[in-house]
DNA sequence: AATTGCTCCAACCGCCAAGGT
DNA sequence: CACCTTGGCGGTTGGAGCAAT
């Protein structure tokens, strides 16, 4: 027997969202919250299938979704963290407050890929093209590392914790303990001078959570971590303490409205 | 101005894991 | 314990828009 699909497809628009149909999503989202996307569409009276309800919600009509260029920083971030968890675009894009991963994956793609050959550098391996030492280049905070060996980024988090300490004497600017803690209770760790070794230290122990058992997570402020507890995206003033829901999501009050929304008519 | 090629990104597809029964 | 449903993820694709010719 195979798999029942996702939905009903015979009856489902597909392609492009119309201004009507997100209208019709938000609506219903914001009237009933996110809940059981399967039957969501038929509820809010769209012609859709769950799965892309979801996804226009996630990487699109989301409240929080920071929108614009990445930032310079944010680059960086991006490359340190991909090459810590590999393609890993939910874990990264939780790092990174209003960006999604379908966001994330496509900048790396279109962006970051080819700054990073232009670096010298293989976009997988974070190792110098030229095959050249065991270190990833002249620069080390452009050689995140944690792919010691040579093995497809997107194989899995299997070794990452085994090559933290690797990352360690090699990337000294990265604060890779790994040990299963609070790292928002840990400021003296993630001091605002480092931002991103704060993040990429957090993002290791993330990784590391989403392969153990651990389930007791408090939430963090990013921008506090990245080093931006002042900025307009610091969710951490607005959001409450006991949220829990998505511990590193940046929240920003749905109230604030849409922006930057693409119509194709 | 028209055509061609390229870039970028929204959206789709298929697979997997978690949770429920 | 096995099966089923559902949500989530990563890879891939199609097409709109832009640049070059």
């Amino acid at each position: 027997m195979g798999r029942s699909p996702c939905c009903e497809k015979a009856h489902t628009n597909k392609g492009a969202w119309t201004k009507e149909e997100d209208q019709r999503l938000i609506a219903y989202i914001k009237a009933h919250g996110e809940g059981c996307w399967r039957s969501l569409p038929k509820a809010a009276g769209l012609l859709r299938c769950g799965k892309s309800c979801r996804l226009r919600w996630i990487n699109y009509l989301r409240p929080d979704l920071k929108r614009g260029n990445f930032t310079e920083e944010e680059d960086e971030l991006i490359i340190k963290l991909h090459g810590l968890l590999g393609n890993k675009w939910s874990l990264i894009a939780g790092r990174l407050p209003g960006r999604t991963d379908n966001e994330i994956k496509n900048y790396w793609n279109t962006h970051i890929k080819r700054k990073l050959l232009s670096r010298g550098l293989d976009p997988q391996t974070h190792r110098p093209l030229n095959g050249g030492g065991p270190f990833a280049g002249p620069q080390q905070q452009e050689a995140p590392g944690g792919a010691t060996a040579a093995k497809p980024a997107s194989s899995g988090d299997e070794g990452r914790s085994s090559g933290a300490s690797l990352d360690e004497d090699r990337f000294p600017d990265l604060n890779l303990d790994l040990s299963i803690s609070l790292p928002c209770h840990s400021p003296k760790r993630s001091p605002p001078s480092e931002p991103l070794a704060a993040a990429t230290a957090a993002a290791a122990a993330e990784a590391e959570a989403t392969t153990s058992t651990s389930s007791y997570t408090q939430p963090i402020c990013l921008c506090c971590h990245l080093g931006f507890p002042t900025s307009d995206t610091c969710g951490c003033q607005t959001n409450t303490p006991n949220s829990q829901s998505h511990v590193y999501r940046y929240i920003r009050p749905f109230e604030e409205g849409q922006q930057h929304l693409n119509y194709s008519s």
